[in-house]
DNA sequence: GTCTAATCAGAATAAGTATTCCAAAACACA
DNA sequence: TGTGTTTTGGAATACTTATTCTGATTAGAC
């Protein structure tokens, strides 16, 4: 009976996704999303509500779409290690070669809202600690378990430092996105990562593409 | 022939250094403002000329009467290593012990409005600079040369790393202020500086009373 | 005491804000 | 063909925003 459903979704949210991402929430004006966005006032309150339910969608949004799809990615490589210093290389290499200077986008709003607004301090700490302790721990340990990674790392307290300095990556790559900073701070994820007695990748699973296999 | 100057122009932006410290620029009403400062609307445009420059203004202060005086304590600290993770751990226990919840100033800043503002963004970039080589770097030689930090520690990228990890430190202290992580945090900063053949203070200056020697 | 400028208190301004509401037009399906 | 819902386009609403202006008052330097 209706007109079909409407747009597409999810291509305008991605289009709302990268307003908020670059500019923030307040300085975003409803003006500026229906700008780049492309649709009428009334679709975007039909469709979402209001400016802030919208922001928390995409929110959301980035959350599913890169960052839990980038961790998952990176959780059936076969190294650990070079799973977790690959994160460290690419994001630094997007910024310098890609010119990625939007820094993260849960980060950024980390610090301009969660504070002061619950739900989305609800989706921010959760970011965080699925971070913490579903990527940089569970590879600690499983790195550990197979010997690519030294004994010595104790795997809680790493996987809260490597969170603490891809945040501060992340950070300046919006204000000083400058090779020789970001690289060396990629660079130095691995002292904290001292290798064990196993050089390579440990029991060798289904044969899979990936990308990254040297550091 | 005026009225001498006027009121307490010190007290009134710390007040309003508060107010955008915790909130933000944008979400900080000029109302908000009059309020907190405690003088009137013609006061404030007479004294300060416009809300921007009256932010910079705040931002200029915090980099002197915080960061800037905090360095200059810590420099002239008998044990460079120490100075270094004396900040980490002090930064720490002011969130854990003091409720400071509101992160840096000029690291909230970065985000919100570095890749806009270019004025901010000058500050701000000068302000992490100095941090990384004033601070971090030439402690970190100054460490090398007494013994007190290996000798396999490099100075620029260890600096760096530093830097990074700092900026995590404070960014997670607004979203998640827990004792076991931003701890964690601190106690890592350790593995970045692993110490040299003199475990204690070089030469030792002049009798001075100082906070931290032990970690 | 007189000049001067900064106070106080608040109105006035001129945009900009998010949100609601309204008509007509477009489409999908019965 | 008609029914129902969503589009479009834009006007209308009700606030909030930063900034300026108008007086009247007040406190200090000469």
């Amino acid at each position: 009976m209706p007109r079909k459903k409407e747009f597409d979704v999810d291509a305008v949210l991605d289009k709302a996704m990268t307003a908020f991402w670059t500019r923030g929430y307040e300085a975003t004006s409803l003006n500026d999303l229906l700008d780049c966005m492309q649709i009428q006032r009334a679709s975007l309150y039909n469709a979402f509500g209001d400016k802030h339910t919208l922001f928390l969608e995409t929110l959301r949004r980035y959350d599913v779409v890169f960052r839990r799809a980038e961790v998952a990615k990176r959780v059936q490589m076969p190294s650990p290690r070079q799973a977790i210093l690959g994160l460290f290389h690419d994001t630094t290499a997007s910024v310098v070669h890609g010119g990625a200077r939007n820094g993260c986008f849960l980060i950024n709003t980390s610090l301009e809202l969660s504070p002061h607004d619950p739900e989305v301090a609800g989706v921010v700490r959760e970011a965080f600690t699925h971070m913490e302790q579903q990527f940089f721990r569970k590879m600690i340990e499983k790195g550990r378990a197979s010997g690519e990674i030294a004994k010595s790392v104790v795997p809680a307290p790493t996987a809260r430092a490597l969170l603490s300095l891809f945040i501060g990556l992340n950070v300046l790559s919006r204000s000083r996105p400058e090779k020789l900073l970001l690289e060396s701070i990629a660079k130095q994820a691995e002292t904290l990562l001292p290798p064990g007695d196993q050089v390579a990748t440990p029991e060798p699973p289904l044969a899979q593409l990936h990308a990254v296999t040297t550091g």
